[in-house]
RNA sequence: GGUGAUAUAGCUCAGCUGGUUAGAGCGCUUCACUCAUAAUGAAGAGGUCCCUGGUUCAAGUCCAGGUAUCACCA
């Protein structure tokens, strides 16, 4: 029976590249998490996207002299090229500027002021008479009315790092623009009732309670405790317009839209599919099950905002009165992963880019030392050590070298072919059936999301197999007893058959060459291309998994005796000790962003 | 300032509702092996479980206070 699962990724702001605080926090775990469901055979559906609005958007465009749309189009294209070499299987990776997602979002909205969830109320917010409009907090500066700093930014003064009131700032001007004098002016917007969920949102806790990580359930259990009505319309240019005739040219708060993100795609990627209505599976389905990838700073997001605008909507595109929209099974978010012991910091460049690590180092191996090293727990460090001494001594050493020793051996004594031998002895079945027993250990483990677990456990496997080798050593036995060391290597090759599925949700490229190594043909995983889609006023690119070509299921290899191998080549390139110095000395240095070549 | 977390072997981290000699991987030492990208296997040495009090027959595990780090909120 095959389960429905949509995976929600966050999604990330286009105004720089993906690093691997990205990739550890949301978008490898996503997809471990998913690539396992797919080979379950369960009905996947993992979307994700470019958050193109946001100040910091605005912020970078005023800082090149180019319009907002030119920095997310740029950055958007780059998400794509950098998550189709790492691997990340979205069914659509999409942006919040279709006019699939303006049009929801709208919708979105009306539905929850209809129902009676959102509110009119009067803020007092910073005005630029030269501008003609409200100023965001960033773009604000003043004298700290704490400590008399004279550069406080409107959200935070740098000299005594108190948070500010920003329209309490003494002399506050605009940050391009010294000389532009703010006013405090009333101004008039549409607020998210959440008070109004709060009893709702308890018994959504209590439901979950037990498989939540339990600082997620922690934290939003506490931050549901005193809810404000919080502001979902801002005085800006760049952002979804307000549907309403009368509103003005107000936006939409980008944090109020982007997590409906979630549900938007996935009625883009029904439309893609010409089956316009295939989203429903998912989100009017009480059979699926919905989790969301994030990192940790956007918790009260995906656990109380989004989930209080999903029961506001009550249900959208869906005339059924029974049914109503399904909310998230989980929200397994991830702490922060540090940089050689220190915070990532895009001004100060202390980051490891997407881009760029992937012109020097193989998917997978960043895939795994990322995968090892997840903050599932607490925050974790990167360190280039770390990578150095886990791609050699523990992907290359343990799994590579195993891959490459046995299916080297069957080529060198066995005419390379899987070994053909009579019945198996009780210590190779039952290192098989101990090898057998990863699609349900291993298995749990991914249903928990517990992805570091369940990767060790994976690894115990692998040594496992190692062992069995050293104790049978079929290369000495050979000499007198080939029938014998055949029934070793025939056994070390159907446990390799069966790892190689069972890390495949990690390792989907090696993976599949370890798949071609055993004679198979065949692809483990379906394709991931990026595809352009037209609307009616403009059109955008997405990355896609297509899941046609997929074969690999996880279940129990059937490897065949007889069957032609194909010669082996090592799986991973051994790092050289020098990468360690090399790879540190960059930190800190100045980023230059490179075309991205697949 | 408030809230939620985190501090355990050289390194990266497990240790759920308190209970035998505190665990794993890597690194290190010794031995074995040579099919393999000198990769593998076995054995072993490494810890005042951040500090100070407290509860208890018993605390890494609970409570209070403190220190350091992280996120969110004001």
């Amino acid at each position: 029976m095959s389960k429905y699962i949509h995976v929600s990724v966050a999604w990330p702001y286009a105004n720089g590249d993906l690093h691997v605080g990205h990739l550890a926090g949301a978008y490898l775990p996503a997809d471990i998490f998913a690539r396992y469901h797919r080979l379950k055979g369960n009905k996947v559906l993992m979307v994700s996207g470019s958050d193109s609005h946001g100040t910091p958007i605005v912020v970078e465009a005023n800082k090149r002299g180019i319009t907002p749309r030119e920095v997310f189009e740029h950055y958007h294209e780059r998400f794509l090229l950098a998550q189709q070499k790492i691997g990340i299987s979205y069914d659509l990776f999409t942006h919040t500027d279709t006019e699939n997602h303006h049009q929801v979002s709208q919708d979105f909205f009306t539905a929850l002021l209809k129902n009676g969830y959102l509110k009119k109320e009067i803020q007092e917010l910073l005005y630029s008479e030269k501008e003609e409009r409200f100023l965001p907090d960033r773009f604000v500066e003043g004298t700290c009315y704490i400590c008399g700093y004279d550069s406080a930014r409107g959200d935070q003064c740098d000299n005594c790092g108190n948070l500010m009131e920003t329209t309490k700032l003494i002399n506050p001007h605009s940050i391009s623009d010294p000389d532009d004098k703010l006013l405090v002016r009333t101004t008039e917007h549409y607020f998210l009732d959440l008070p109004q969920f709060k009893d709702r949102l308890a018994a959504y806790f209590e439901e979950h309670e037990g498989h939540w990580r339990p600082q997620v359930m922690n934290f939003s259990k506490n931050f549901a405790k005193d809810l404000k009505a919080r502001p979902i319309t801002r005085d800006i240019d760049w952002g979804i317009d307000v549907p309403l005739d009368d509103f003005g040219d107000k936006k939409m708060y980008v944090w109020f839209e982007a997590v409906m993100g979630y549900f938007n795609a996935s009625v883009e990627w029904a439309k893609n599919s010409g089956q316009p209505d295939a989203w429903k599976d998912w989100w009017y389905n009480p059979e699926n099950k919905g989790y969301c990838f994030i990192g940790k700073d956007n918790i009260p997001f995906h656990t109380v905002i989004w989930q209080s605008e999903l029961m506001g909507a009550v249900r959208l595109y869906e005339d059924d009165e029974s049914k109503s929209l399904q909310l998230p099974y989980d929200v397994p978010a991830n702490e922060f992963m540090n940089i050689e012991g220190k915070q990532f910091s895009k001004s100060r460049n202390w980051a490891i880019w997407l881009p760029d690590i992937l012109e020097r180092f193989q998917p997978d191996a960043i895939r795994y030392y990322v995968a090892r090293t997840l903050p599932e727990t607490s925050d974790s460090d990167f360190s280039w050590d770390g990578f150095y001494s886990r791609v050699n001594n523990e992907l290359l050493a343990a799994w590579g070298n195993l891959v490459n020793r046995v299916v080297g051996f069957s080529y060198k004594r066995f005419d390379g072919i899987v070994p053909v031998t009579n019945e198996l002895t009780l210590i190779d079945k039952t290192l098989l059936e101990r090898i057998e027993g990863g699609f349900e250990t291993v298995g749990d483990l991914l249903e928990q999301v517990k992805l570091r677990d369940a990767l060790n456990e994976a690894m115990a496997l692998v040594r496992e197999v190692n062992g069995y080798l050293d104790e049978r050593a079929p290369w000495k036995v050979y000499k007198e007893d080939k029938n014998d060391a055949g029934r070793s290597i025939y056994t070390a090759l159907k446990a390799i058959d069966n790892l190689k599925i069972i890390l495949a949700p990690w390792l989907p490229f090696s993976s599949q060459r370890v798949h071609e190594l055993l004679g198979y043909d065949g692809q483990l995983f379906g394709d991931l291309d990026i595809k352009s889609y037209d609307e009616e006023t403009r059109s955008h690119k997405g990355l896609v998994y297509d899941p046609a070509k997929q074969t690999g299921t996880w279940s129990k290899s059937d490897l065949k005796q007889g069957q032609k191998l194909r010669e082996p080549q090592p799986l991973y390139t051994k790092l050289e000790p020098e990468v360690v110095d090399e790879e540190k000395a960059r930190l800190g240095q100045p980023y230059e962003e490179k075309p991205i070549e697949l």
